[in-house]
DNA sequence: GTTTCGGTTCTTTTT
DNA sequence: GAACCGAAAC
C-alpha cells in the first residue's frame, strides 16, 4: 500500500530545531525545551508525524502534567491530522491511572467503583484514625503534616519511617505511633475502597507489578510514550512510564530544567538530567529558540536562572523585535502595589488592550489579597485560580455528596457530610446513624431509606422529608442516567435552604450550583461524572467562560504553560518570594528561583515586578520587606526603576 | 451528651 | 476564609 502523502508540510511550518525533534527516529528521545520555544507546538506535530508514519493513534500514549494540557493538545493535534486523534490515550498521570484502575481495580482487592479522596476527605480521615487511636493530641503532629510526609515518602518511594525519623528527631511524639497511624489510615482507605491522589499512582504500578500479563498488553499496546514537562515528574512518574515503555523503547520526553518547580511533592529533576544516562541512546534535541518574549525580558529571566548550577546549560535566544524594558516598583505597601496596577491596567485598556492579555502573578494565594478588594471596588473582571479547587468548596461537595451515595453505598465521608447539613444532627449523631445502617445506605432500597428517616432526630426529619422523597423516585424516573437532575432538585428542594442559613454569600453559592448544574448536563450517568471530578482541577478551565474579557490572578504555579502579553508580578520580597519556608529547606533558594524564571517567561510585552516596602501586621505594627534576592542579583541595568509617590 | 456559636489564629506551592 | 477551641444552648 502507498503511504499516504503528507498533508502536513513539517519543514515549512517548524523551525530547524523544532523539525529536528519532531522526525526523530525511534528510540529514547530528549526534548529540552527552554521557556517559549515552541515545545507544545513540537509535541503536537510529533504526534501527527507519528500518525502519519502510519502509526495507530490508539497506539499513543501522551502524559502531560495538567488536564487542560491534554485537552490543548489533543484538540490541536486533531486540527492537523483529523478526527482519528481521538483514539490516543492522553491525560495526567493520575487521570490515566485512574481509567487503568477503573478497568482493573478488582484485581487489587478494590471495587471497581472506588471513590477517590480528595485533600479534605483524606483530612477527615486521618482525623479520625488518630481520634480512634487516641493520638489525636497536643503531642502529636497534626492530620495535614503527617498527610504531607506520608505523601512526600509514597511519592519519592523512601521508607515512611524514615522520612518520619529526618521530620521528627527532636519530636517528643513517638514515631512507631506515626508509622501505626500510617497503617491504619492505609487499611482504612483500602477497606472503604477509597483510594487518595498518591493511591492512583502506586495501584496503577502494584497493578502492572503483580499482573505480568497486563503490563505485557499495554506495553504492547503503548507503542510510542510520550511525556511533557518531564522535569516534574516525581519517582513512582517516572517508574511508571519506564515499565509502560520497557518494551517499545519509544519513549520521548519533554522537558526543562530551569522551569523544574515541584521538588516540594516529590518531584526530581535528575530524572530529566539523568535521562541519556538511563536510555542508552538517547537522541538530545534543544529547543532555544524563544518566539515568546521581548529580548529585554528573556535578558532578565537569562540572567536570574545564571545564579542556579549544574542544570542543562541554556540560554534564550530572542528572535522578537527590541522594545521597553521590564519595569520594578517599590511600592509602600500591598495597597498601593495595588492602586498602582489598577492605574496601569486602566491605561492599557484604554490603549485598546484585552483585560484577558494581562495577568497578575505570585507566590501563594494570600499575596494577592488587597488587589482583589481594589479590582472588587473598581469594579474590573478578574479570575482567580483560586487555593481551593472548585470542586472542593464546601457547597460544591455538600451537593455533590448526594451522588457519591447514590454511586456508592458504603461512602462514608458522603453520607457523614451529607446529614451533618441536618439541624440537630453533628458528628455523634451522623456516626450512630451510620452504625444503625450497618455502614451502608442504598438509596434503592426503601427498607433502608425508611431506616435512615426514622433513625434522624424528629427535629431534622422535615428537612428530610424532600430529599427522601427524591431518594425514592431515583429508580422509577432512572435518575442515574441524568446527574444533573439530581443535582437541580437537591439543590431546588433542599439545599437552597440551607445555604440561606448558613451563608454569607448566599448569591455566589448558589450561582456556582447552578453552574455545576449544567457542567453536569453533559454526563449521562452519576459515575462518569464522579469520574471526571474527582481528577478537575480549576486550571482545567470550564470552557464557556473562556470569552469573557477578565484579568487573570494566579499563582505562578498554576500559570506554568501559560503567556500573556502584559505580566505583573507580586510581592518579590524576600520572605515572600522567595517564601520564607522554602528558605528553611533550601538556603539558596533555587527553586524558588527557577519559579521566578517561570513567572518573568510568562510575558510577552510587559514585565512589572514589585516589591513592597512593607506590610501591616495583624496586631497593627509594621513589617518592613526588603526587595527579593532575585532582583538583587540582576543588573540594574537590565530593568527601570520607577518611583512612586504617594497616591 | 451534643450541637452550635463566637472568638482567635494562621495563610507556600497541587494532581 | 476556614480551622480550631471553649463556652453557651438545646
Amino acid at each position: 500500500m502507498e503511504p499516504l502523502p503528507s498533508r502536513i508540510d513539517f519543514a515549512a511550518e517548524l523551525n530547524a530545531e523544532q523539525l529536528a525533534a519532531v522526525q526523530a527516529g525511534d528510540g529514547p528521545v530528549l526534548i529540552i525545551a527552554a521557556a517559549g520555544t515552541g515545545k507544545t507546538r513540537t509535541l503536537v506535530y510529533r504526534v501527527a508525524y507519528l500518525i502519519e508514519q502510519g502509526t495507530l493513534p490508539a497506539r499513543i500514549l501522551l502524559l502531560t502534567f495538567t488536564n487542560r494540557a491534554a485537552r490543548e493538545m489533543v484538540d490541536r493535534a486533531r486540527q492537523l491530522v483529523g478526527p482519528c486523534v481521538n483514539a490516543m490515550t492522553g491525560g495526567t498521570f493520575h487521570s490515566v491511572s485512574n481509567r487503568l484502575l477503573r478497568r482493573h481495580a478488582d484485581l487489587l482487592g478494590y471495587r471497581k467503583s472506588y471513590t477517590i479522596l480528595d485533600s479534605e476527605d483524606n483530612r477527615k480521615l486521618m482525623r479520625d484514625v488518630l481520634d480512634q487511636m487516641g493520638l489525636n493530641t497536643k503531642e502529636f503532629p497534626k492530620p495535614d503534616v503527617l498527610l504531607s510526609l506520608f505523601s512526600y515518602a509514597v511519592n519519592t518511594e523512601e521508607d515512611v519511617e524514615e522520612v518520619l525519623h529526618e521530620r521528627f528527631k527532636h519530636h517528643p511524639a513517638e514515631i512507631s505511633d506515626m508509622v501505626q497511624a500510617f497503617d491504619a489510615w492505609s487499611k482504612r482507605k483500602f477497606d472503604m475502597s477509597a483510594m487518595d491522589f498518591d493511591d492512583l499512582l502506586i495501584n496503577a504500578i502494584r497493578l502492572l507489578e503483580s499482573k505480568p500479563a497486563l503490563l505485557e498488553e499495554y506495553q504492547e499496546r503503548f507503542q510510542y510514550i510520550l511525556v511533557d514537562e518531564y522535569q516534574d515528574t516525581n519517582a513512582i512518574q517516572a517508574r511508571f512510564v519506564d515499565m509502560l515503555a520497557a518494551k517499545h523503547k519509544n519513549l520521548l520526553v519533554v522537558g526543562d530544567d530551569f522551569q523544574s518547580i515541584y521538588a516540594w511533592r516529590g518531584a526530581d529533576y535528575h530524572n530529566i538530567i539523568e535521562f541519556p544516562d538511563q536510555y542508552e541512546g538517547t537522541q538530545v534535541f534543544k529547543l532555544e529558540t524563544n518566539y515568546r518574549s521581548i529580548p529585554e525580558i528573556l535578558e532578565v529571566a537569562n540572567q536570574c536562572i545564571a545564579g542556579n548550577p549544574q542544570q542543562f546549560q541554556k540560554t534564550l535566544k530572542a528572535t522578537r523585535a527590541s522594545s521597553a524594558q521590564p519595569i520594578f516598583v517599590r511600592p509602600h505597601d500591598g495597597g498601593q502595589q495595588a492602586r498602582y496596577i489598577l492605574d496601569r491596567v486602566r491605561g492599557l485598556q484604554r490603549n485598546g488592550m484585552a483585560l484577558k492579555d494581562m495577568a497578575v502573578l505570585y507566590r501563594s494565594h494570600f499575596s494577592s489579597m488587597e488587589l482583589q478588594l481594589e479590582l472588587q471596588r473598581e469594579g474590573i473582571p478578574f479570575v482567580i485560580t483560586s487555593g481551593i479547587r472548585f470542586f472542593e468548596q464546601a457547597h460544591i461537595k455538600d451537593v455533590t455528596c448526594l451522588l457519591r451515595l447514590i454511586h456508592s453505598p458504603t461512602d462514608e465521608l458522603a453520607f457523614m457530610r451529607l446529614v451533618c447539613l441536618l439541624p440537630r444532627v453533628g458528628d455523634r449523631t451522623a456516626r450512630k446513624i451510620w452504625g444503625i445502617l450497618r455502614g451502608r445506605f442504598n438509596v434503592s432500597d426503601a427498607h433502608s431509606r425508611l431506616e435512615l428517616m426514622n433513625a434522624l432526630p424528629k427535629a431534622s426529619r422535615e428537612r428530610w422529608q424532600p430529599v427522601h422523597e427524591l431518594l425514592e423516585v431515583v429508580d422509577a424516573e432512572k435518575l442515574g442516567e441524568r446527574p444533573f437532575e439530581i443535582v437541580n432538585r437537591f439543590v431546588d428542594e433542599f439545599y437552597d435552604h440551607y445555604a440561606l442559613d448558613h451563608f454569607e454569600n448566599y448569591h455566589r453559592r448558589i450561582d456556582d450550583l447552578h453552574e455545576l448544574g449544567t457542567y453536569t448536563s453533559q454526563f449521562n450517568s452519576v459515575e462518569m461524572f464522579l469520574n471526571e471530578m474527582a481528577l478537575l482541577s480549576n486550571t482545567d478551565g470550564k470552557s464557556g467562560e473562556e470569552e469573557e474579557d477578565s484579568l487573570k490572578l494566579s499563582t505562578v504555579h498554576q500559570a506554568k504553560g501559560l503567556e500573556w502579553k502584559v505580566v505583573f508580578v507580586l510581592w518579590l520580597t524576600e520572605g515572600q518570594f522567595p517564601s520564607g519556608r522554602s528558605l528553611e529547606e533550601d538556603p539558596l533558594a533555587s527553586e524558588e528561583r527557577r519559579l521566578f524564571y517561570v513567572a518573568t517567561t510568562r510575558a510577552e510585552d510587559m514585565l512589572w515586578m514589585f516589591a513592597p516596602k512593607s506590610r501591616r501586621q495583624r496586631d497593627g505594627g509594621i513589617q518592613f520587606y526588603n526587595p527579593s534576592r532575585f532582583i538583587g542579583e540582576l543588573d540594574p541595568s537590565v530593568y527601570h526603576e520607577d518611583h512612586v509617590g504617594y497616591i
